[in-house]
DNA sequence: CTGTTAGCGCATTCAC
DNA sequence: GTGAATGCGCTAACAG
């Protein structure tokens, strides 16, 4: 059960030379006579020798690890970023503590408390739909501790984001659908408190007042995120006496839709 | 940046009490003076004073944390599989090391190293398609490090297993559309290596042998989990001379189908 | 009720 | 070249 018994120190005392020497030859330090070395390593390996993470971690007090906190990974755009963070992690030479906020705020605080607990170095975050009060983020913040928000930020929250031109991007999504001849035209926004469903809208109301385009609050629905809801939104905009003739989703943040092929 | 600089020798310094005494009242120990007590969590949580895990972990040879490693979190299954285990983890009050081996064999053996170096106390793992061998899980169960393989598993591997019942399932599948009418089959099995694959094919041909259909080897085509790979091999069962009136696919194993609705 | 000591496994002075 | 001693932060005997 007991993953290394041997030690440094079992090492030191079968080879009759002392703790630190093991531990210099081990890490091919210079200074170090080229028998004892080499006795030291063999033995090591033939006792399959494992330093102990634990104690180094103490002494250095790292843990190279990063807490990553997703709102939901059923989400693909989430898990396709997790992907790429653990390909970037691995090469160097961290690993990844990863948790769900399922998009509830209370989640999203027991485990950032967690993910400290677990000492990680640093968190990369998406705050969680339900989130609407960044206290918990604060505390971070305010002790300086290292921090990256991607995808879904609030202007309250002070550190470096990873993010898109939200507003710019669905100005020139609705651009393009008006250049195709769409008067009417939809947009399904993430849910209200969600800040990059706002930039979004925001970018989607410009371009339409741009083209001289009224807009219709009826074409403007928000939806919080889950299949069903995303479907009963949608057909909220089917049913319209004039539906839309396209129609913006928040893409990204929308779950997949369950395929019927 | 230093995360946690108050630790409970200073606090023992600045109450003139000894750092054992500061131990024992933050966690409320009874042998504990209530003044005492309170004085110390009064200032504790004033400093907002952080119990460095580190040094506990090297004191209990504990991390709490739990070594998953996934095959791929692109397939909606072992997304889910994912959320269900995080949930069960953090009843528990542990962590999740996360990892992927996107289906590498070599991506495998890295991430156990990882995540040993990592000081997981056990892990949780679904091998990889392209893994064929497996000394660096033997590795594992000789030491006696706890384990369990989900999903898909191996008979050389000596470990826990949570499965289903491949070829039971696979045969009551077949059974299903022989009742339905159906007489020319298809299979869309997944990678020939992976023992849920081949589990499931026998469960396919015994259903065929039992209600007395003919083996047709063109019916069963391998499939290498990938989109594309599943898209070219759908296309040749449809553009057999005698296309299958159905056809059962290795639907945990597929990724998820772009959605093109 | 409280303080002193020892030790988890390791790296790092400082001597010799 | 090598060894003895110190400390990372904390808990657990063992005294008082």
């Amino acid at each position: 059960m007991k993953n290394t018994p041997v030690t440094i120190k079992a090492i030191a005392a079968t080879l009759n030379v002392s703790i630190s020497t093991v531990s210099r030859a081990l890490r091919d330090m210079p200074e170090v006579r080229a028998e004892t070395r080499a006795a030291v390593q063999r033995l090591a390996a033939e006792l399959d020798y494992q330093p102990n993470q634990l104690a180094k971690n103490l002494l250095y007090s790292r843990t190279r690890t990063i807490g990553v906190l997703m709102p939901n990974l059923s989400y693909h755009f989430y898990t396709a970023m997790l992907a790429s963070i653990e390909e970037a992690a691995l090469a160097a030479g961290y690993s990844l503590l990863v948790c769900q906020s399922n998009e509830s705020h209370e989640r999203e605080i027991i485990n950032i408390q967690n993910l400290l607990r677990g000492q990680v170095e640093g968190f990369l975050l998406s705050v969680a739909r339900d989130s609407t009060d960044y206290e918990h983020i604060a505390r971070l913040t305010r002790r300086n501790f290292p921090l990256v928000l991607f995808d879904r930020y609030a202007d309250e929250i002070n550190a470096s984001k990873v993010i898109i031109d939200d507003k710019g991007a669905a100005y020139r999504a609705t651009e393009h659908l008006i250049e195709q001849g769409c008067r009417r035209i939809g947009f399904l926004a993430g849910p209200p408190n969600l800040l990059i469903s706002n930039q979004r809208l925001l970018g989607y109301r410009a371009a339409l007042v741009q083209y001289g385009l009224p807009l219709n609050d009826a074409y403007m629905l928000h939806c919080d995120l889950t299949p069903e809801d995303a479907r009963t939104q949608t057909n909220r905009l089917m049913n319209l006496p004039a539906p839309p003739m396209a129609c913006l989703w928040l893409a990204t943040a929308l779950p997949t839709p369950p395929c019927s092929r």
